[in-house]
DNA sequence: GTCTATAGCTGGATAGAC
DNA sequence: GTCTATCCAGCTATAGAC
């Protein structure tokens, strides 16, 4: 399953993740990710073909990425509380490693034309989502917290951990923060988020 | 200080403000926006000289509307209850109305260099941050809200607010929703979120 | 001011030697 | 498999007629 690390496929690999999450399909150039593998042009297309097709390896590895930590919120074990405070831990602490990973995918996801997203669609493994309904279901029945609508809790939770690491350049320019000041910021949120949820849903 | 309509650079502004802002400073080509305004190429050049000249006019003027609304959160009316309510609906009122504008700001805020983001720092004015932490902090006081970290509680709104657009096409791939559904979804949202705040600050 | 024609360059892709 | 050299399409930008 895995190639050695340090064959020329999984530095070709490795190089145009970098680039293309960075860059973007149309921002990105074919040198630039072979100065960043330390190889020729000509061999990406050796291995690859085209950017297209480089570019599409690239996007649906970062889109399975997402959607699979999106799983892990709507698949969590079972205890409310326990589910909720490891979850938004876990997934800032992840965003927080791979930073330009959101704005990526949405922003290509957002211009692909429609017959790829059809496509996408079709062959996706998706998501339960009906497992965290449920496990929210249960709780608000339970009475261990207050009824919502499970769809924006899970839209409200899932926002507040990404959107501050897609909008940190904005936040840092309207705010002032230095990067020491936001990466400690985003460690704090950790607690404050699961505090902020835990707060908003007592009954 | 407004340009009659339909002068030719307004009809140019208006065009390059679609192109770019679905396809990006990369992406977007000056045929596009030539095709767009229904005029020929060469116009562009001889009104706004490059597609860099260009793009910076239409991404300054993306910047500022952002910020702008971010300052409607930070400068906005003082009673306490009445500032969330008002703010997150009119916040995704706005959104849903320029719904391309937030992911177009945040991805190319993320790849200009260095050099362009510290030329805006210095240029613009800046939101008066101190003004939001003085509403939350006297909130706190009387006794109507718990006590928060005023810094992430701004995030959060903004983050609820906002993300859900910019996640749409993954939301509706994950979620399996139309875009009927979609827009229903956020528009409920405006409640439930405003509620979701004020139950998260309860003492 | 507006258009057509074209210069000049960039960047993806390939041929062909090794 | 890897490299050099090169082709050629597509793009920004400009010259020059009207």
């Amino acid at each position: 399953m895995k190639t050695a690390k340090n064959s020329t496929e999984e530095q070709i690999i490795e190089a145009a993740r970098k680039i293309f999450t960075r860059k973007g399909l149309a921002g990105a150039r074919m040198q630039d990710i072979a100065d960043e593998a330390g190889i020729n042009k000509a061999m990406l297309h050796y291995y690859y073909r085209s950017k297209d097709a480089l570019f599409e390896l690239v996007f649906r590895e970062a889109l399975d990425k997402m959607i699979g930590r999106m799983n892990v919120i709507l698949e969590g074990p079972l205890s409310f509380r326990e589910m909720i405070s490891a979850l938004v831990e876990n997934y800032i602490q992840q965003i927080g490693e791979n930073p330009y990973l959101p704005v990526f995918v949405m922003n290509e996801l957002h211009q692909q034309p429609m017959e790829f997203l059809q496509q996408l669609q079709q062959r996706r493994n998706f998501p339960n989502v009906a497992r965290f309904l449920q496990t929210v279901q249960r709780a608000s029945e339970a009475g261990e917290i207050r009824s919502v609508n499970p769809i924006q809790l899970m839209l409200s939770i899932i926002s507040m951990c990404i959107f501050p690491f897609m909008a940190r350049p904005m936040a840092q320019l309207v705010a002032g923060l230095s990067d020491q000041q936001f990466d400690r910021l985003m460690e704090e949120r950790k607690r404050e988020v699961v505090d902020f949820i835990l707060a908003g849903l007592r009954p």
